[in-house]
DNA sequence: GACATATAGTTAGTTATGCAACTAATATAA
DNA sequence: TTATATTAGTTGCATAACTAACTATATGTC
């Protein structure tokens, strides 16, 4: 994977951080076009485990930019599908880590593919140097509204 | 209001037009506060219908980036609420207009204060050249993946 | 050790989203 | 003018979001 490419895919996350948008349906329309029977916000959730395995729900919370409840819910449903297992935490009984299962493994790859394909859609015509604004804008926004009162 | 107060809070509707965010998750928490039993989803019709009353459920759907059934959903909650109410165009029966009822009117002044408050928080430190950027970019993804074979 | 407080996760209730299949009304074409 | 196709909107089903109230475990203080 060339790391221009990869730049790119990142700013999936963030504009997906803010928002339900055209990028995240056209990713889904991708995925259901391959045959892959997940749901982006589930594959937000897969996307974060293959970076580092065995989070804990709150972490996975926040890295996926979703509340306590809604982590809850998503990871039922990835159970369910066998994509994940939760495992209660030695040190500290009130902690589920989150840990894929083989069959998760393997999705990373494809998934990936299929993510930067679609954002090499969504960004043609789109400098590097907007991408970085962009990115950045977003960011300092996101900043702005939950540095302080909020979570 | 101040134009340049205006074209920020502009910014609001493309970045929702991408997704759910930070920034909405903020306006609906200042709508609560001030005591408005309101979604912001709900508030991006009735924005529109401020604009410009009387638009059948399609064309809404078309400004507000949602489909036909988010759209009859909505409405449908928007009605029991009694912001709005179904009219079925004389012209072509199919078409439902949706005009705002008394109960809606006097609401614009309130939430655009509050909509031009909250990005006026999350825009904070952030320069008119970046959110033209931010704009101009979102915008060209959004085309990016409609113009063709999406909508 | 006992009681209060904080933390991680779950559950209930409401709203919203997307897709697919449907109804009703209109437009097109033979 | 009748049959066919298109269009506007609705409904059923599944997933997901947030809030608030809840359970269970852990921590801190007296």
């Amino acid at each position: 994977m060339s790391n221009n490419q990869f730049k790119r895919g990142e700013l999936y996350s963030v504009i997906n951080g803010m928002a339900t948008t055209a990028v995240a349906r056209r990713l889904q329309k991708n995925f259901r076009k391959a045959g892959l029977d997940i749901t982006i916000e589930q594959w937000s959730v897969l996307y974060h485990l293959w970076k580092e395995d065995g989070l804990s729900q709150l972490e996975l919370g926040i890295r996926t930019f979703r509340d306590k409840a809604s982590t809850t819910r998503l990871i039922d449903n990835l159970e369910k599908q066998e994509l994940v297992i939760r495992v209660a935490s030695k040190e500290d009984r009130r902690i589920n880590l989150v840990y894929l299962t083989d069959i998760a493994k393997p999705l990373q790859q494809i998934t990936y593919e299929l993510a930067n394909q679609t954002m090499n859609e969504a960004l043609l015509n789109i400098t590097k140097e907007e991408i970085e604004v962009v990115k950045n804008v977003l960011q300092r926004v996101y900043d702005n509204l939950t540095s302080k009162d909020l979570i």
